[in-house]
DNA sequence: GTTTTGTGTGCAAACGATTGTATTTTTGTA
DNA sequence: TACAAAAATACAATCGTTTGCACACAAAAC
């Protein structure tokens, strides 16, 4: 209703705007007893700034962008959760934008977040995204820009991505020793390079253990439930595999259900390993075995590197997070 | 690095700003032709809105906020997802802070969100909430206030919230014939409404059945998976109860699990239904009944009223969404 | 041929803060 | 007491839009 401003203040105590603008700034150059004063009136008169006005003047907003495909996920939620616990008490806040895996909405937020001129763009790239002019922009526009989790090479600034090549050989190491001979791999897209380097690990783990590669046995494109019940269906009529490393829990889910219809007892028949550790997949009967993604610890990573990257201060080009492999009953079988 | 403003473009038209103004905005008074050509010069311009000046001079923004307790839970991102799908290409965007359930959080939301000039503000309150000034704060403003789920009957404004009441009766009534005779109920905390109507509906479902309503078989504050389990097992021993309504699906896991590690069989010699339908809710072994609440209609619906509230129209105080009860085999007995 | 009406534009004042520069006041020192 | 140096405050421009009002110039009405 009625909005109390800078020059409210000055007038009621008899000085410029200019003054109080320190003031409340807590510049040295008004003394420490004026200081006191505006603060104490602001606070009485319920001064709320004009971020707006602010922003304005200096060109800069302390809002910091973030675009997601989609926070339905797990891990998304919780690296939001982790930017927020720097970003936040660093006295910046977050604006959270869905892409929903499309490269139009994420052009779009894109173009919103520089429009409201925000100090910063975090950005996790949509399955659609093969193309960076919208990116190129946010660079041009001197916005620092910080990559997660779906990055590109081709653009400069921070990018903080899983240990994905690890992951996958420690989940492929594990259903070796559980004993397993014909260890099969589901992967996601090959155009992302998360998917790529769990299946690098993977390969790598199968050639340290002297197993052969088989490419038939290497199925990529699945990661929704549906495509992980079906192709374990294809895979276990047409191939001897013993075993599944799937590139993610959804996948896995699809393919438990898959090997529970056709009558196979897990583990004893059939390992499964899936990634990402869902919030359901310790639930599944029986328990599937999954990597955990540090999610909360990428996104401080991340939000310190933005804060970085804002205070114009060196930052680092790549930076992963290590991931945690969890054992459980969907591959323990001949475990020493 | 070189913005390009409204000047810029009118300087290369030889017209003044106002004019260009007018005519990136459509308006009439500016001719035709005039209109196109400012507009295709913009765009080859690449001309990019401050959205701060525009803000700052008329005094509010495009961008709606929305406070909710966390992101990672599957029925507050659902809801987030609905009301982008009407924000979004109404040309709102949504400014999302999770509050974690902490009042003062809260109140800082709300007051980073007045500062920022949002044109509204929706919100379902924290678990802690118990005080409104913040949001009194909000109406003093003339911020349109938009709640759901949580809400607080002592505030004006739109209030979308489920059909506790409906679902607290379809789960009871389903449990009733399936045959349990002694149904407990796990609740949550009565402060929450949502949680009073639950159970509401749980007692009408007993006594349109002519079954009496046992006190000692209602437990509140009962929301974890960590109290479903350790609740069950004194349910159990000092009573007679053989199917328990969980007013949460997270309850109803750990209820299940304690019934398991009791050696129990499920739904044979206890039922259990829960709420929410998570995700996870489907996969369990067995699967768990449960209610649905439509968070993506709820979105849309809480989008909707935004809408009309910031444009002055008529707003309903109180909307209810329907929920859907979901009967799986954790409760599945002797249904005819 | 003057007055009315209507178009399309331009002028200039906001909006509320920040900040370089100028001015005043205070302080310290000779 | 005088006078420079330092400290505190004031002045004024600026950020990029929007918008009420004034103005020019046309066409229409009298």
């Amino acid at each position: 209703m009625k909005k109390v401003t800078i020059s409210d203040i000055a007038r009621k105590l008899n000085m410029t705007a200019s003054t109080v603008s320190r003031a409340l700034a807590n510049n040295t150059r008004v003394s420490e007893s004026t200081r006191a004063k505006v603060q104490v009136t602001a606070r009485e008169m319920g001064y709320q700034p004009n971020v707006m006005a602010a922003s304005l003047r200096k060109g800069t907003s302390d809002s910091i962008g973030m675009i997601v495909p989609r926070i339905n996920r797990h891990f998304f939620s919780n690296v939001i959760s982790g930017v927020e616990e720097i970003l936040n008490p660093a006295g910046y806040n977050l604006v959270i934008i869905q892409s929903g895996e499309m490269l139009s909405r994420e052009v779009k937020a894109v173009e919103s977040l520089l429009q409201n001129r925000v100090g910063g763009i975090i950005i996790s790239l949509s399955l659609q995204t093969n193309s960076f002019e919208h990116l190129q922009e946010v660079i041009k526009h001197n916005v620092p820009l910080v990559q997660f989790d779906r990055v590109t090479k081709s653009l400069p600034g921070s990018k903080i991505t899983n240990d994905n090549y690890t992951g996958g050989y420690l989940a492929t190491r594990h259903l070796i020793k559980c004993g397993f001979k014909h260890i099969a791999h589901f992967s996601g897209s090959y155009k992302l390079r998360a998917y790529r380097e769990r299946k690098a690990g993977y390969i790598a783990a199968l050639e340290e253990a002297g197993m052969k590669v088989d490419e038939k046995l290497i199925v990529d494109d699945v990661i929704t439930r549906d495509a992980g019940y079906s192709h374990i269906h294809k895979l276990v009529m047409r191939t001897s595999a013993d075993a599944v490393f799937c590139a993610g829990d959804y996948s896995a889910l699809g393919a438990m259900e898959g090997l529970k219809s056709l009558g196979y007892h897990i583990p004893d028949q059939f390992g499964i390993v899936g990634f990402a550790n869902e919030p359901f997949s310790e639930l599944m009967d029986p328990a599937l075995s999954s990597v955990e993604q540090n999610a909360l610890e990428m996104g401080n990573k991340v939000a310190a590197a933005m804060i970085k990257a804002i205070q114009k201060e060196e930052v680092p080009e790549e930076e992963v997070i290590p991931v945690r492999f969890i054992g459980r009953s969907s591959s323990w079988k001949d475990y020493r």
